[in-house]
RNA sequence: GGCCCGUUCGUCUAGGGGUUAGGACGUUAGAUUUUCAUUCUAGAAACAGGGGUUCGAUUCCCCUACGGGCUACCA
């Protein structure tokens, strides 16, 4: 690695939909290597493909980095010196650098149509355009001179195709996997430049990293295969000098059988996919995302930040601060990696658990707001005593209003077949008495109301196990809750009197 | 089919010639919580197979198997 190069690395997605979790991936070890280094975090957006582009992806993008913390540099929105950063406004460069490279003898046009190619494909099961074939199809290598002039003058579709080398070996470092080579005379000559005039990603890759200055590249193991043709590029136009250092990033599979994660998996398997919610404007269907279902950009980078790597402690809880210091590429793991919902739902718990319960009140508010708890109905003060009561117990910040609906709103629904069977007239009476006692009480808190409640129960020569069960119910509705006379406390007193009178009633 | 990459508990992984192969998620059992959840403690659970090299391979090499990726005028 040239230690004097300043690193310079980029992100490079194509607006076509949400953004999924190996997008993201990609993006934070970008982000991360870049940090580590003190080094450029850039966005370029990859809008090659006009008929796939989704309006709204781009700024879809924008808002999920910036959920995960992830800071651009330089983007189309805030704009640097290496601009524009998106493809289609780099058009007009694109065929100059094609055109350069069929000059140096390095790439040709190709007038063959796609159903003459289509044909080819018929005939031959696995056909290759390639140093084998290409003299017996349409191209200026094929034709003459005058003939290909012809054909360009009369603005023939055509394409321009790298012109692979017939028996070469290429070969290149992988900064996660080592040296990796390629033969030559087993590829094709891949289009470059398209008969719509957009490049492809091989031609646009290459053009645009070199014209950014991208010091390292890292991307999806998917790309491994076409990284010969990029290495060819890039010593073809003579910047095999300032070639950046590849890293590519082992997948993030599905769960169960084989294969790359994929958004139909999380439907499938009823767990998001993407980071955020994704709305597709053309079918209006829509995708869950990690933050609509509760998840913090905390636990959400901390799970794919150690989604393939580790820092070789036993530390599993890492801040994006932490990530930064610790990164390291070495330590990338080669093998890709089954997506572990279970386990992801593990790191939000342990990260609500670790979050303040004033950084948590605004998005607990909203859940409130959710439920039709009026805004301002309850004070952030009381909010936040009942938020550290059942924060341990929080798997999703919406799992609030399941853990403490009862502290808002008096519950609707009884479980009173847990105590019914047992009721009896003296216990309607030690209740009844209970009323009286806790409404001329001074104190309110949970400690001296429970030996308040236990004493009486003692006093009375009678199991505190029996009366335990049915105040939880009168005031919850069910079995389950934090401490019963923590909320007693907090509900109030007058709010306790009326819900075990309405118990009462219940009963009886 | 061809090419490329990979393979340690069910899952994510640590380790890297001599280890009781460690941790986390999940799971099982117990404790705590007079509820539920949390929490705590303990347990079960892995080096794909075969050849080398070596005094000794999970570790290094080769082969096989298996898995994955790519094989478009998609990225």
């Amino acid at each position: 690695m040239n230690s004097q190069q300043k690193v310079r690395v980029r992100f490079a997605p194509s607006p076509t939909g949400g953004l999924h979790l190996g997008g993201v991936r990609t993006a934070l070890f970008n982000y991360l290597f870049a940090r580590h280094h003190g080094g450029d975090f850039i966005l370029r957006i990859e809008d090659t493909d006009q008929t796939r582009f989704v309006p709204g992806a781009e700024e879809y993008i924008l808002e999920c980095l910036a959920w995960c913390g992830i800071k651009i540099d330089e983007s189309p929105v805030n704009e640097g010196n290496f601009g524009p950063y998106r493809q289609s406004e780099r058009k007009p460069s694109y065929r100059a650098y094609a055109e350069e490279l069929v000059k140096k003898g390095h790439a040709f046009y190709a007038f063959d149509s796609t159903e003459e190619l289509e044909e080819q494909r018929k005939l031959f099961p696995n056909f290759k355009y390639n140093f084998e074939n290409r003299l017996s199809l349409r191209n200026s290598l094929s034709l003459s001179e005058e003939e290909t002039q012809k054909l360009l003058a009369e603005n023939h579709p055509h394409t321009i195709r790298i012109k692979m080398p017939d028996n070469e070996s290429v070969y290149f470092d992988d900064l996660i996997r080592g040296r990796v080579s390629f033969e030559t005379s087993l590829l094709d000559d891949k289009v470059l430049l398209k008969a719509d005039g957009m490049p492809t990603y091989h031609l646009a890759v290459v053009v645009d990293d070199k014209a950014m200055e991208i010091s390292h590249v890292f991307r999806g193991e998917e790309w491994l295969p076409s990284s010969p043709i990029h290495i060819l590029l890039w010593t073809y136009f003579g910047w095999k000098e300032q070639m950046p250092q590849w890293a590519h990033l082992p997948l993030i599979l599905k769960p169960d059988g084989n294969g790359k994660l994929s958004k139909r998996d999380g439907d499938r398997l009823g767990f998001p996919v993407y980071a955020m919610n994704w709305q597709d404007p053309k079918t209006g269907d829509l995708t869950k995302g990690f933050r609509e279902l509760g998840f913090l950009p905390e636990a959400f980078v901390n799970m794919l930040g150690v989604l393939g790597w580790n820092d070789g402690t036993e530390q599993e809880i890492f801040s994006m601060e932490e990530l930064i210091a610790k990164f390291s590429v070495e330590r990338i793991h080669k093998a890709g990696a089954k997506f572990d919902f279970e386990k992801a739902k593990w790191f939000n718990h342990e990260w609500i658990k670790n979050t303040a319960d004033e950084d948590l009140l605004p998005q607990i508010k909203a859940v409130l707001t959710e439920n039709s708890v009026n805004d301002g109905q309850f004070s952030d003060e009381y909010v936040l005593q009942i938020i550290s009561l059942v924060k341990e117990r929080l798997t999703f910040v919406e799992d609030f209003w399941e853990q403490a609906n009862f502290f808002f709103t008096a519950p609707k629904d009884f479980d009173v077949s847990a105590i019914k069977p047992k009721w009896t007239a003296e216990k309607t009476q030690f209740f009844n008495e209970v009323i009286a006692e806790f409404s001329g009480l001074a104190e309110w808190n949970a400690s001296g109301l429970e030996s308040h409640f236990k004493n009486k129960i003692n006093g009375a020569g009678l199991k505190i196990g029996e009366f335990m069960m049915p105040l939880r119910i009168m005031l919850v509705g069910g079995k389950f809750g934090p401490d019963v006379f923590q909320i007693v406390e907090k509900l109030g007193k007058q709010e306790v009197i009326s819900r075990i009178q309405y118990g009462l009633d219940l009963l009886n």
